[in-house]
DNA sequence: AAATCGGGGAG
DNA sequence: CTCCCAGATTT
């Protein structure tokens, strides 16, 4: 039965799969690009960067020695930029840990940075067709159906449900099944009305035959995004702007950015908070000009409102030597990686 | 176990 | 607007 499942979804899989960059070679680099660039990432959003990225650094020998801004470069837009650290770091491990090659194990793959239980699964069966699970959101879905299963997929400790549940279902052509899984929980048991009608799997399916597809997953609401509102300093001085490369760690961090400062409730004076946050931080002393509006960005946990408060310089500190803070000119702002929180306020300048 | 970390597509 | 996406890491 579970053999009859895995044929049809995979005869299903080699007729409809579509012609993705990633899916025209079996080497690990590319399997691997592919796979972070795709972590909570929709296919059409990951074409464009992965092709470009592939042309810059076709091998992991390439990207090991890569200018890191440069790296960033090509990931901004894309978020979630630890993975492009984590990237970056990889690489270097493969090559001077690895000789150049990736482990093909599960277990090996999972030592290294960016890499956790998903992306492993994916590598190992894709690019060395080792029999292991490959669990994302789409696959979630699509068992969570097919089993009737009442795991809640927000909880992180139910996912070894869902993998043990694939691993009954598994064939020996494992790249292909989970990949099948997942184009099948992208194209037809999408979230909101899935189509059954068309589905290759709908007789092995349990909540089709009850007609309670749409009660799974099941899914505990998701938490309410928390609102902040920002004084964004717009610090002007001949014809170039200040901006800083965001500390790693954080939010957007080893991103360009203009400084930013969080306004609490109580703030009587945001334009002072701002001009206090330059001089503590960047040593820089300014003139209040003026207040204009900014834009609303949404993160995945909070969201920003953005204020501009603009400043004029009245002495100009020592800022050469640091290589965290630059002066830049509107046409030089395509030289640097700027998250699209800050991008959207570049047309307001 | 819970919080953190982007941005865009789809409805 | 909300939900979701080929999730991982840190606390």
């Amino acid at each position: 039965m579970s053999n009859d499942f895995g044929r049809a979804l995979i005869d299903w899989y080699h007729l409809v799969k579509r012609d993705l960059p990633w899916r025209v070679t079996q080497d690990p680099y590319c399997i691997w690009l592919s796979e972070i660039m795709l972590q909570q990432t929709q296919v059409v959003t990951v074409i464009g960067y992965y092709n470009r990225f592939i042309k810059k650094y076709p091998t992991v020998n390439a990207l090991a020695q890569a200018n890191e801004s440069e790296v960033y470069k090509l990931w901004e837009g894309l978020g979630y930029y630890s993975r492009a650290r984590n990237l970056i770091r990889c690489a270097k491990e493969i090559v001077e840990s690895y000789e150049g090659k990736f482990p093909q194990t599960v277990e090996g793959l999972k030592k290294l940075p960016g890499i956790g239980p998903y992306t492993a699964g994916a590598i190992a069966s894709i690019a060395f067709n080792v029999k292991s699970h490959a669990v994302d959101g789409n696959v979630m879905r699509v068992i969570s159906r097919i089993k009737m299963l009442e795991a809640d997929v927000r909880n992180p400790k139910n996912r070894v449900v869902f993998e043990s549940e694939v691993m009954r279902l598994m064939v020996n052509d494992s790249g292909d099944f989970n990949q099948g899984l997942m184009e099948l929980g992208a194209t037809i048991c999408t979230p909101k009305s899935p189509k059954c009608h068309i589905c290759p799997v709908q007789s092995f399916c349990m909540a089709y035959s009850s007609e309670t597809q749409l009660n799974y997953p099941v899914k505990t609401p998701t938490p309410k995004k928390e609102r902040l509102r920002m004084a964004v300093v717009i610090l002007k001085h001949k014809g170039a702007y200040l901006m800083h490369l965001r500390p790693v760690g954080g939010l957007l961090s080893n991103l360009w950015g203009f400084p930013v400062v969080q306004v609490d409730g109580e703030c009587q004076s945001p334009e002072r908070l701002a001009r206090e946050y330059l001089a503590s931080d960047f040593g820089i002393q300014v003139k209040f000009d003026k207040e204009t509006k900014g834009k609303t960005h949404i993160f995945t946990h909070l969201i920003w409102e953005m204020t501009l408060y603009h400043y004029d310089l009245i002495e100009m500190p020592d800022l050469i030597e640091d290589p965290e803070i630059a002066w830049v000119e509107p046409s030089a702002f395509s030289d640097y990686a700027i998250p699209t929180a800050f991008k959207k306020l570049l047309d307001l300048l």
